[in-house]
DNA sequence: TATATTTTCGTGTACGCACACGAAATTAAT
DNA sequence: ATTAATTTCGTGTGCGTACACGAAAATATA
């Protein structure tokens, strides 16, 4: 392995100049440059990252803004886990990171959690920017600052974010209607059950409604949909008798359809009831939705791989600020389809 | 970031004596063995691993051997990428990688591979153990020069291999039963194919036809289950005349179940039957198989992230000898679920 | 030609760790 | 108590690069 020193004594210049010549610095005649960069050439070499790591006492932070996961809510764990796994993996790169939270049912939480990771000057940010509106205005302040952006899991359009990060909620709405499908007889009425409370997330829950019902559209088997929408899920009686009232007054409905992670909710009232012939599909492999996916109540879940979601963020942070990487501007995580059959492998 | 030098001024010892705790050389006191480890456990302390590789001129060679890949079999193509891809990443840390190549159709050519590989003396290997009989007889040949071994894709039992990266071939073949017996109708048949040419990979077909005919043994539907053996592949026109006979005369069958990547070659032929009636599944994403799926003749395929069994055993080995992070004995790949629906996002 | 100015380049040190060498401290042997 | 053997530990050097500092060379100005 050829090192800078033998570039160096090869060319009949010091270490300095051939290190002056590898980063484009000034300092260097036209001449001697060419010379150096020949030699280079010739010997293929290239600099060795470790000793370049070592060397530079570069150092980057980068900011994460999330919500913060209040009690029942874990879906936000695993972004937070993969983000802290590749944290580890270049934390001795000169890496540090700083998180912010927000309550995700507080914009103004989400303003002051934004104000405060902008003080923090990081090199680079990773956002969850749940609050549309909101990001619009305050987005000027990290261009101001030339701090580069990247979206997680929810999307914001017309922004020079410099990647989003999530699902294609659309397609994987239309998956979840292909398997709805699959697992319903011939002639049946589904139910989709909307959250108030996933106000915050409105739009990718819309866009997978719109998916799983555009789906339908070309389905052979003889399909009506129901909506329902409810409030609060915390009162979980409230839900139970309207839900099973529901479901007691329309007795063809054999599928419920649930566009996000509030699966587990749902599938402890059908179960309840035991209603064993109503297939129910979702979102997100949250412990208590795996529980329910395992006993069988639950049919299938869709999950985005939200760990790797956090991991890929990071990690594309990372390569940009080292190698000015510049990733897709769309990163789309996988739709992945979890049955009580590869839910251990995952 | 602390550093070893902060332990050994905190320590009041030199950083020689921190360096000898952390490796667990000798010519340490108990005494100061555990004030060092105390201090280091206060701390947080990790070894920077890019000085440690740096100052360590220690270089590791991993050697692979694995199938080459002949004309149309382009599923051993992944795991070489997902091998590529984390030799990339390590490669300047002082890791070298020796790919030794045999004919998965020839024994000899394996037992002559494997002989060649030993002799270059590596580190450690990554081994896809085709020939179950071959590898017992030559295994002892690694574990005299005591080089750690890691099993890929096919699965040996008995020995002493550092890990086994596959997938689960029994649980896959009981998935892709759950698959099929959702897009069938309440009465079906269904036909097994069976390719002899996959014969190396005769134990995991084998698991995974037994898999997809437990899950019919819970199956609520009524349904058949035909089996066909083919000798050759590559002679479609036998292939052809035999499948659309069999095909005609059994017209019940509605579902075919092909447990190895041959999907294509049995796709190509219903598809030219025009039996639009008839549903496929099978096993992993080659392109030509995702041409059948997206154009709707394929109805799911079951894929065991190939790249990323190359990539885990790569890594895998690394961390072992780099870190001593000794594996898990089983390593499972994910059961991936791939339909038309999301085989753009995987 | 002497001096000032600019361009070009060489040297030294630091990054955090591994490891060899040998010194100091401790213990054993005489 | 003296010497020898052994254990314990400190120092120094090198890994390949980044970068600050300042010296030397080249060029411009008087």
């Amino acid at each position: 392995m050829k090192s800078i020193k033998d570039i160096a004594l090869k060319a009949n210049v010091s270490i300095g100049t051939v290190d002056r010549v590898l980063h484009n610095r000034p300092g260097v005649s036209e001449k001697t440059k060419k010379k150096v960069l020949k030699i280079i050439e010739d010997y293929n070499y290239t600099v060795n990252p470790v000793a370049s790591i070592l060397a530079s006492k570069k150092t980057y932070t980068i900011a994460t803004l999330l919500p913060e996961n209040i009690n029942s809510d874990e879906f936000w764990e695993s972004p937070k886990q993969g983000i802290a796994n590749a944290m580890e993996e270049i934390k001795n790169l000169g890496f540090l990171i700083k998180n912010f939270h927000f309550n995700q049912f507080s914009s103004k939480t989400y303003i002051d959690a934004f104000h405060k990771m902008v003080n923090s000057k990081p090199s680079a940010v990773l956002i969850a920017p749940i609050f549309n509106k909101e990001t619009k205005e305050l987005i000027g302040l990290l261009e101001n600052e030339n701090i580069p952006y990247v979206f997680i899991n929810t999307e914001t359009e017309g922004l020079n974010n410099l990647s989003f990060i999530g699902q294609d909620s659309f397609k994987s709405g239309l998956l979840a209607g292909k398997l709805m499908n699959w697992v319903l007889p011939k002639k049946a009425e589904i139910l989709i059950i909307e959250i108030r409370k996933d106000i915050s997330n409105y739009t990718s829950i819309n866009k997978r409604i719109n998916g799983f019902k555009d789906f339908f559209k070309t389905s052979k088997k003889s399909i009506t949909i129901h909506n329902l929408h409810f409030e609060h899920i915390e009162n979980s009686e409230t839900l139970k008798n309207q839900l099973s009232n529901y479901l007691s007054e329309h007795t063809h409905i054999k599928g419920i359809f649930v566009p996000s992670s509030k699966v587990s909710a749902v599938a402890k009232i059908v179960e309840s009831l035991d209603r064993k012939d109503i297939e129910i599909g979702g979102f997100d492999t949250t412990d208590k939705n795996i529980k329910y996916l395992k006993n069988g109540t639950v049919d299938f879940l869709i999950s985005q791989k939200p760990i790797q979601q956090g991991y890929d963020g990071i990690k594309l942070l990372f390569n940009y600020l080292t190698h000015q990487i510049k990733p897709e501007k769309y990163y789309f995580s996988p739709i992945e389809i979890v049955l009580k059959e590869n839910v251990d492998f995952l």
